[in-house]
DNA sequence: TATTGTTATACTCTATAACTATA
DNA sequence: TATAGTTATAGAGTATAACAATA
C-alpha cells in the first residue's frame, strides 16, 4: 500500500451525492444521451448513422457549401466529412458538383432520393420526440421547450448542429 | 451516375427542417451532450474521466458491491470495470477487499483519499450545474427539474448512473 | 505559396472471447 | 460445472498529418 490514508471515520454522506446525481446538468446529460441513443436506434431502418443524418440535414438546409465550409461549421475536421459524403454519395444521396469557377472545391447538393430520405427521416424524428416527450401534457412540452431553448442560447449553442459532432471545440 | 433522379423542382422546405432540429428530444439531445462535454473538461484537474467519476459515485452510494454487480447494474461488460478499477486502485482511491467467505469476488469500498477525492468532485458538480443552469432563475430551474424528473421516470432511467455508461442497452 | 480535398496512419474507447482461480 | 475476475484481441470511431490538385 502506498499512501492508503485509510479513515473510515469519516462517513459520506449518501444525500449529497443523491442531490448531485438529481441536478439539472445530470439529468440532461442523462436524458441527453437516452435521446440520442434511441434516436440512433430508430434511424438504423434508414440505414443511416447519427452523424449521417446530421450531414444531410445541413446540406439539405445549406444546399452549395463545400466540405470544408461544413468542416468549419461542424467544428469537424475536413477529412471526416470526406468519408462521410462518400458513403452517401455511394448510395445516391448527395452529389457533389464541380465548381467551374475554383475547381478546387465542390458543392453539396442533396438528390432527389436524398430529399425523399430527407422526408421520411424527419417523419422518424418526430415519432421519437413524441416518444421522448411521452409523460407530458401539451402545455408542459411548450413549458420544457421554452426552458431548453433559452439553456441551448445562453450556452451559445447553434441550431441545426447535432451532438453527433462536436459543435465547435475549443 | 447511378440512379440521380435530380428532381430540382422539389422545393426542401427549411421551415420543415427548423422545427424538426427544435424539437425538445433534439434539444435535450444538444444539451446533454454539451453538459457531458463541458463536465468532462471541468474533472480533468482532478485527472478523472467521467467513467471514472461515475464508478466513484456508484462506490460511494453502495459500498462493498462486487464488481460483476457493478457490470450488472451499469449494463457494461464486467471487464470495462476490471480496468476502471484498476486506475483508480492504483491511486489509491478504491479498495478491492477479498471476501474471506467466497474468496472469488471483491467488495469495492472507497478510500479515504477516495472520500475526499469525491468531496471536490460533489464541489465542482455543483459549479458546473450552476454554469449549465445559467440564464434561468431560481423557479424556472425547479421548473425544468420537475420536467426532466418526469421524463427520466417515463424512461426508465435509472437514479445515479452517468451516460458516460450505457444504461442497460438492449 | 495557399487552399480544397483526399489518403494514410495512429490513437482511444469499447466489446467479445479466451483464460485463471475459486467454488 | 459454474462463477468472479482477468487478460488478449479486435473493431468502431475519430483525429492528425502527409499528400495531390488547383489556384
Amino acid at each position: 500500500m502506498i499512501s492508503g490514508v485509510n479513515d473510515e471515520a469519516v462517513t459520506s454522506p449518501p444525500q449529497q451525492l443523491a442531490r448531485e446525481s438529481d441536478s439539472n446538468a445530470f439529468l440532461l446529460a442523462q436524458l441527453g444521451a437516452h435521446a440520442a441513443q434511441r434516436f440512433a436506434e430508430r434511424i438504423v431502418k434508414l440505414d443511416l448513422t447519427p452523424p449521417q443524418a446530421g450531414l444531410l440535414r445541413i446540406v439539405a438546409a445549406q444546399p452549395g457549401q463545400s466540405q470544408q465550409m461544413i468542416a468549419g461549421q461542424l467544428g469537424t475536421p475536413a477529412s471526416r466529412v470526406v468519408a462521410l459524403v462518400d458513403g452517401l454519395q455511394e448510395r445516391g444521396l448527395v452529389e457533389r458538383r464541380r465548381n467551374p469557377e475554383d475547381r478546387r472545391n465542390y458543392a453539396l447538393h442533396l438528390t432527389g432520393k436524398g430529399r425523399q430520405l430527407l422526408r421520411r427521416l424527419g417523419r422518424l424524428a418526430r415519432q421519437h420526440d413524441e416518444a421522448i416527450c411521452a409523460g407530458l401534457t401539451e402545455g408542459e412540452r411548450e413549458q420544457l421547450h421554452g426552458l431548453l431553448a433559452r439553456l441551448a442560447a445562453a450556452q451559445g449553442l447553434p441550431a441545426r448542429v447535432h451532438p453527433g459532432y462536436r459543435a465547435i471545440a475549443d
